[in-house]
DNA sequence: GACTATCTATCTTCTGATAAATAGCCAAAT
DNA sequence: ATTTGGCTATTTATCAGAAGATAGATAGTC
């Protein structure tokens, strides 16, 4: 494997556990087997290395969700649910824009439209699957409703709890409680 | 103000911006207007001063919720949902306990507790205030929805985000976005 | 010879934490 | 009433380590 590819590895799991103030780049460098002054070989400031990883993590959410039109309905719920049951349960790690959008206001400003464009592109690719009709706002919603029961659910350290908030969702009872 | 008091409530403004490592001793000690070894005098590891804030956290949000009886059904959820949209609008602050629980796997130990004590404690006064019949579940995905909505619209910078899952959640109708 | 990737070495600043000194206060003992 | 001793809160000074970042040397490749 290439070493860029290596260091942003490293790096997104980092992120993923303690955010941007959790990891150094010489953890980094420890992770890959290289010296410090490698990793800034590579992304000359830590601002620039955030940023291929936000960019990284979108390409991979669009490959990873294909066209919205072959997964109609709940069906493209459980395509995008499944990107967070799969943070949770397989590499027990956050979501990347999750924990980077909780710490926004103390984040360089280049990184803000980065994890918009991500939601954005969930809501927006939801919103698609969900079909002719289907308000935007609910898209929304959904997404909101998966990057909270991720945090819950690793915060209860329980999987449980994101599987249970996903099938409500797909049930469509979540909204409606009264 | 005693200076305990303006240590913490320092301390909660920052972590609610940049997370545990989001902040620093010294930050702290320029806000108070005192030296760092004061700050740890009153908390002498961030351990144990982030564990008072998460203590104080839980205990500020009983006060505001009240007794989950005297506000039954769609109110009980306008009453945990105005905690989020105080924090979105007029704080402009992240929920504490969310950006912890992004961060949790990167925290010590004796935090996690603190934060999944918040977590159950929204979710039992809301299942409370929905009443018989409710079943916790659905009142852990609004939970969820709030603490992921929060997230979303600060990372849109638009408290309409938020505004408008709040309403989903409520009415389980769907609502234009814009 | 230029390019790519790495290293060693280093800089400055910041970090959490501690020790020791200082000052103000208050109640008990003289 | 004055002194004593202890308590609270703060200071100064410092530590060892970690942080992001850079300069310059080195080696392999095309």
């Amino acid at each position: 494997m290439d070493r860029r590819t290596a260091i942003l590895d490293s790096a997104e799991r980092r992120a993923r556990k303690g955010g941007y103030y959790g990891f150094s780049f010489r953890d980094i460098a420890e992770d890959v087997g290289v010296k410090s002054a490698s990793v800034h070989y590579h992304f000359p400031t830590k601002e620039a290395l955030v940023e291929a990883l936000g960019e990284r993590y979108l390409e991979r959410a669009k490959e990873a969700l294909g066209n919205p039109a072959d997964h109609p309905g709940v069906e493209g719920v459980q395509r995008v649910a499944d990107l967070f049951l799969t943070a949770n349960e397989t590499d027990d790690l956050m979501c990347l824009c999750g924990i980077f959008g909780a710490e926004l206001a103390a984040l360089p400003a280049a990184i803000q439209p980065k994890i918009a464009a991500y939601f954005d592109y969930l809501t927006e690719w939801l919103t698609a699957a969900l079909g002719v009709g289907a308000e935007p706002a609910h898209a929304q919603a959904v997404v909101a409703a998966l990057e909270g029961g991720l945090i819950l659910s690793r915060t209860k350290d329980d999987p449980a709890v994101l599987r249970t908030i996903v099938q409500l969702l797909q049930t469509g009872q979540k909204v409606r409680l009264s």
